[in-house]
DNA sequence: ATTAGTTCTAGTCATTTTGACTTTAACTAT
DNA sequence: ATAGTTAAAGTCAAAATGACTAGAACTAAT
């Protein structure tokens, strides 16, 4: 057969090209707002330097690579953007709706990743690359407000279950930390009392015998999480 | 630039050229037993007539044309290998990893269907289409294992949080028969009389005034779904 | 040094949910 | 009629949840 397609087709040559394949990432961190000073949910965008919607933001994506597996790509472009090393990565969605991108078909398998905050401190940021604040959004490239939209509801979802707050969080941390990420993420308030009892239920969390110390109060004690990253099809633990 | 790909591509070749999108269906039903005659979980298989794994048996799928969406792509060639349209469609996970195909890259983006035991019982059946019981299969082709698997314990999930169960059953039901189903996904035994308080407390389970005739025993009454198909970023309700 | 202010932590209590079980109702087959 | 079967409703204790109280342990202000 030999069938042979070309990457700047033209209208007639489009039906018959196979629509081509992007990896993209929506990456969640906390970062205290400026007004309150609670965390609050930010993520990193890429300005487009080229067409279609230049100049727009973006998810940070791009091509897969021939000699990558589907999350090392996300992987790839996570840390080519930010610097950063996700704590958390994990298949979102395929998007594949016929007219994502307005002149070619374009398939992008999504992922979400959470990274802890001292790492996104530390993350790149320039002319091209800015962290936003996830519930304020200005208008996206592509369907990309759809895709975080998306990310944020699958983020509470998983929140109200799993056990994956902590991969917001550092090593150690206070149970009112853990509160703190829940109430940023579900946004609503959570009784302090109730939440430690719950918290402290779940095996995964073992006491240190550290304190934080520094704050004007009685020093909270530390915790962390022992519990391991979970599921999806290609690293699965025991369900 | 207008590079060049070829479809049957050397290995020099193939370091060049875009990996080859696929989509695969993982489509359930519920049949009787043979043996204890309880309903148990089935699935379509089509046998490959070509390489690789020819002569093995495989899920059906097949390439994204132009002109569909993911999701119509799913439903076309659960369509044409079983004669069935689907209760209920959503996609399960894109499978990226480099060596499932031997000789080429492919990526396939697989969806999961549930489909009534009436229109099931209808379903073509050939030389090289037919249904297998979920739990008993043998070795398929790619990994193609790996993905019922995952279906399985996705379709478990879903079953224990949302209402699900309904989707494989008709459009008149009674409670008893709702239990089997979870009985039969979940292979566990239920408590009657506490499985009926459960559901009997979701608002979409809808009372009908009619009663099932013909057991040989008080006729139990009849119920009806009026929920929605549920979520999923390309068709999703109030979460 | 004492006191006020803050958060941490443990605990109480009523309500709701869950699991195990009993009882009565309504049908069929013998 | 009676036994056998499942439907359907109800009981009861245990467990989980939500609202709340109170003491402990620190800092900052007086």
């Amino acid at each position: 057969m030999n069938t042979v397609y070309a990457t700047s087709a033209n209208v007639a040559e489009r039906r018959l090209a196979p629509p081509s394949l992007a990896i993209s990432t929506v990456i969640f961190a906390l970062r205290p707002s400026e007004s309150s000073g609670r965390p609050t949910l930010w993520l990193p965008l890429v300005r487009r330097i080229r067409e279609p919607f230049k100049d727009m933001w973006a998810l940070p994506g791009g091509p897969l690579q021939h000699d990558e597996s589907l999350q090392d790509a996300a992987s790839r472009n996570l840390r080519e953007t930010t610097g950063l090393v996700p704590q958390y990565l994990e298949q979102l969605y395929a998007f594949g709706g016929l007219h994502r991108s307005p002149a070619q078909r374009v398939v992008s398998i999504v992922y979400w990743a959470l990274v802890q905050p001292t790492e996104a401190a530390l993350a790149d940021e320039s002319e091209n690359v800015r962290w936003f604040r996830a519930d304020r959004l200005a208008e996206l490239a592509f369907d990309h407000n759809a895709i975080v939209d998306y990310a944020l509801w699958r983020l509470r979802n998983k929140m109200a279950y799993g056990s994956i707050a902590y991969h917001l969080l550092g090593e150690f941390f206070t149970l009112a930390q853990v509160r703190e990420v829940y109430e940023a993420v579900l946004d609503r308030q959570l009784d302090p009392a109730n939440f430690r009892r719950q918290i402290k239920g779940t095996p995964e969390i073992e006491e240190t015998g550290e304190y934080l110390q520094g704050g004007k109060h009685r020093p909270p004690r530390l915790y962390r999480f022992t519990g391991t990253p979970g599921l999806g099809p290609d690293n699965r633990s025991t369900p």
